[in-house]
DNA sequence: GTTCCTGCAAAAGCTTTGCAGAAGA
DNA sequence: TCTTCTGCAAAGCTTTTGCAGGAAC
């Protein structure tokens, strides 16, 4: 049975980028959490298993792994950058009250679109907000 | 016939916006110039007219409007904010090589989601990215 | 051995805050 | 007159940069 790490091994290898136990625990996280993370939540979660590591390799490696096509970054609101593993087309969604960022299915391919006639267009992204279903429920709760 | 001054003292005052000669010229460079600009923008656009103006009254100017919704700001990527006096559901390409933010219209309301049963949804964006056909048409020039 | 990754400190850029004086209602 | 807007300076944050030492190939 294959291991994460080794699936995010060959995910760098792949790439041509060369390998380092941080950048493998940086990949690892990130595919293991799922919730869009800020830099600081990477390093606040990695901290305790790698004591040495700085934000400057966090920032370093993220933007490695962003030229190489393996990350992206998503900027919803707050002046805050988050990093998504999944490249593929999907929505996003933040939630005003919990603040998390959920991952929804939507048909970006079949918009109907007028006003970029003549336009490249590389990426599509969708981004909604609004209040989560979990923390619609605790305010009923509250109410009841 | 009324100009866009009288347009936009309303416009502030149906809003209990009070009223002041730095607000209601930010206002109307946001009516005058629908590019999205950024504070930046703002603050030299109006520095000619009015050398006394500071960045922080733009700021602070902007975070009124934005809280009247007379304005909406959007993030897209570079960690710089954009205003937008356009307030109606549309979408926005940024051009990665001019960097010019256009709008175009899309069919927001009509999207198949999956993934959102539950959720209150109060916001909805749709950001795409590319090169624009003035990039483009350039791009062949040079070639030619 | 050569390349380039890491991490510290410092710098850079955007935005907010505190406060005294000025302007709006 | 009373409220609150303005603008300077300073602080707060996130992110980038320069550089010496160390790890990867």
């Amino acid at each position: 049975m294959k291991t994460n790490m080794e699936d995010m091994t060959n995910k760098l290898k792949n790439n041509n980028i060369r390998l380092s136990h941080h950048r493998l625990k940086v990949l690892d996280y990130l595919d293991r959490n799922r919730i869009h993370p800020t830099v600081e939540q990477i390093y606040h979660g990695l901290y305790d298993e790698i004591p040495t590591l700085s934000k400057t390799t966090v920032y370093n490696t993220l933007n490695t792994l962003i030229e190489a096509g393996i990350v992206k970054s998503i900027t919803i609101e707050d002046n805050e950058v988050r990093y998504d593993i999944r490249t593929d087309a999907h929505g996003h969604f933040k939630c005003n009250t919990c603040g998390n960022i959920y991952d929804f299915e939507v048909n970006i391919d079949s918009f109907e679109i007028k006003g970029l006639d003549g336009f490249r267009i590389y990426s599509r992204d969708v981004y909604f907000s609004g209040i989560c279903s979990k923390c619609i429920e605790q305010e009923n709760d509250k109410d009841n």
